[in-house]
DNA sequence: GCTTAGTGGGTACAACGTACGCAAGGAGGT
DNA sequence: ACCTCCTTGCGTACGTTGTACCCACTAAGC
């Protein structure tokens, strides 16, 4: 069902509704490029060896998924997952966008192919509608426009993702103590160390040398940032608004 | 000087000491690659048009670069451009977090395939940490800790990218009432109306409802955003550190 | 049983990143 | 001046990629 009239693979029917019912569907093929995706990164996943882990044909995907755009817009949108299944206390204002944060930084965590896929999955999936939709229905007070909430929504997410982004960059350039694991890694170490001893740049030694004792761990350091984040928006939204 | 030591492009000497001058250097080739992802897009990008462009042979450009990754950590580098020669007062403590917000988004803006190109460019550059150094000395106070100092500056910095990502995104799906420019733009637009149409989510009728009048223009929406976030950073900070 | 919309998938091609190797050039030592 | 040798520019070639095209086949509706 992708030989169909509409460019937007959502607007296509999964199923077609006269001939042959096809062998494979969506689902499976979005979580076989996300195993293959996770094993090898972006980069190493091609439609053929998608097609292989699911024991297709490789031109059989096309059967789905109009390009490669098209599959990782499934990616993404079957990672995202149906958010009526997400826990957590939908009174607590600040507590729902703090759901929306751990998720989003888990999902980068978990698949650090996901922004880069993300910026190719456009439009958005219906569980990515869905879930903003859900976020947006949590925190909808009186007073608060439309627009405003979903740029606070918005802005959460995007910074959960970038900070999320940015730890797995300081953890391939040695900051953190963690566990070295590719050969370019320790390269890219001792290039920033020698930078730092370089003394060109002061702030970035005194980083490097206060990274090897941190006063807290991930985690924790991302809450903290996080909760300045939120507290930026409290601030804001409790001077006009009830929450 | 691409054939010798080391595995990161910035510990590699740019001119030889010995033999053959060389008849390129790293900016002409960086500012090539510019211009063609610029053009025709990220995955338009390729070895011989850069190459072409260049006036070169394909395979010269491996004797500056190692692979397609250490191009784009140079076109990346590129574009951060020297921080010496960036504007505003470095007194004023905000504003030197708003001057970095800025430009951050308008990178984007201007090279949508600036955040995508981030993600292959590690470790950062000679114009990167320079960046970094330039704004945690602006901001340095006493009191302040050097991770804290980072993470204010890679937070904003985050939200600035995400931001602009987000923008770019949101005039495809035709948010904006901005010029349509592709034929998948049309189709994408078409999409976002059908589901805001079906009733299925309310809170995106209302979203594209009130896009089609926006109450000011993405610039200022911007601004007021970014505020939301600098004014959490301020407010914590201000409660131990004098700005 | 015939029609027909749909399937799975083999073949083929242009474009890609880049390994390899070679001719040529220019600096350093004599 | 010459020789030496490092380094350059780049042509060729290979494996891999996304995907257009085509065909054989299947199963539902008449």
């Amino acid at each position: 069902m992708s030989g169909s009239e509409d460019e937007v693979i959502w607007l296509r029917p999964e199923k077609p509704t006269r001939g042959k019912a096809p062998a494979y569907n969506r689902a499976d093929i979005a979580a076989a490029g996300v195993r293959i995706a996770d094993a090898v990164g972006l980069d190493g996943l091609s439609m053929r060896k998608v097609a292989a882990e699911l024991g297709a044909g490789t031109m059989s995907l096309y059967r789905y998924v109009r390009s490669k755009d098209e599959l990782l817009a499934l990616m993404v949108d079957s990672i995202l997952g149906d958010p009526e299944s997400w826990p957590g206390d939908y009174r607590d204002w600040a507590g729902v966008l703090r759901l929306c944060a751990h998720g989003s930084r888990t999902a980068v965590l978990e698949h650090p192919w996901f922004p880069v896929a993300s910026a190719y999955a456009n439009p958005p999936g219906p569980n990515m509608l869905r879930a903003m939709e859900h976020m947006m229905a949590a925190l909808d007070r009186p007073g608060l426009r439309i627009d405003e909430l979903f740029q606070i929504v918005t802005t959460v997410m995007t910074f959960a993702q970038g900070y999320a982004q940015n730890e797995l960059a300081e953890r391939a350039a040695g900051f953190s103590a963690g566990p070295v694991e590719e050969t370019t890694t320790e390269a890219e170490k001792r290039y920033m160390v020698r930078m730092a001893e370089s003394g060109e740049y002061p702030f970035l030694s005194r980083l490097i040398a206060e990274a090897r004792t941190p006063h807290q761990d991930a985690d924790a350091q991302f809450d903290a940032m996080l909760d300045w984040v939120i507290e930026g928006i409290l601030a804001r939204v409790r001077a006009y608004v009830d929450l």
